[in-house]
DNA sequence: AACCGTTATATTTGTCAAGAAATAACGCTA
DNA sequence: TAGCGTTATTTCTTGACAAATATAACGGTT
């Protein structure tokens, strides 16, 4: 049997938990869908749920990640701003990158 | 503020978590102390929960990590095998490699 | 002014995992 | 055979986190 390495990385701010995979995929949701209500159903997790990660990451973060919107006429909706769609774009550079090292390495593993 | 990048990583064996960093802890206690509850009390943790994590670690294995014995002179004790000790230092390794990595690419993030 | 689809927030309920405690089994020693 | 220090296992409790529910606020539209 051979074995297989995993990993998961996040972004800390001030010993906080900033940016992870699960929000990523929940900005980029917001990216597709325009709204926090929608890129919620759009993941199958409840409203209160991703507006609580939201909150998170707007509350860690030096720079606003998402905008959001109350009212007005499709009722309000969320919007990543541009520092946002870089803050994904870095974390998924840096992501695969792990994972290509973890592969690379494997064979260490499995040569035992 | 600077933002940090941290990390996890395991090895799975057919879908379940073989090694990860809690139980690499274990096993270096138990190479340490020659005993499952002397290293579960090193590390403040239960026996039980020491014994349920060197379960896990055992039963997904493809050759023996540790070799447990009951009574006996000492009531018995834990000893790791050869090749539990090489699956620590290779563990090891990785891990450390991933850090050293993700810190170069830090500047990725901080430089939005 | 009533309505709509949002964001925002509080409260309650349910679920699951960690922890604690108790007990059995084992094999050497004296 | 009684005692000792282990490993091994079951059961019960507790506490934290997830989920569900309810409600308010907002600002355009009709």
């Amino acid at each position: 049997m051979n074995y297989k390495i995993k990993s998961r990385i996040w972004i800390e701010a001030d010993n906080n938990v900033f940016l992870g995979e699960g929000r990523v995929r929940l900005l980029k949701a917001i990216e597709t869908n325009g709204s926090l209500s929608k890129a919620a159903k759009s993941l199958e997790m409840s409203y209160k749920k991703a507006w609580t990660l939201l909150d998170a990451v707007n509350k860690s973060a030096t720079k606003p990640v998402v905008i959001t919107s109350i009212g007005g006429k499709n009722g309000g909706g969320a919007k990543l701003t541009p520092y946002g769609k870089s803050l994904i774009t870095a974390f998924d550079t840096i992501n695969k990158g792990c994972w290509k090292y973890l592969d690379k390495h494997l064979d260490t593993i499995n040569s035992i």
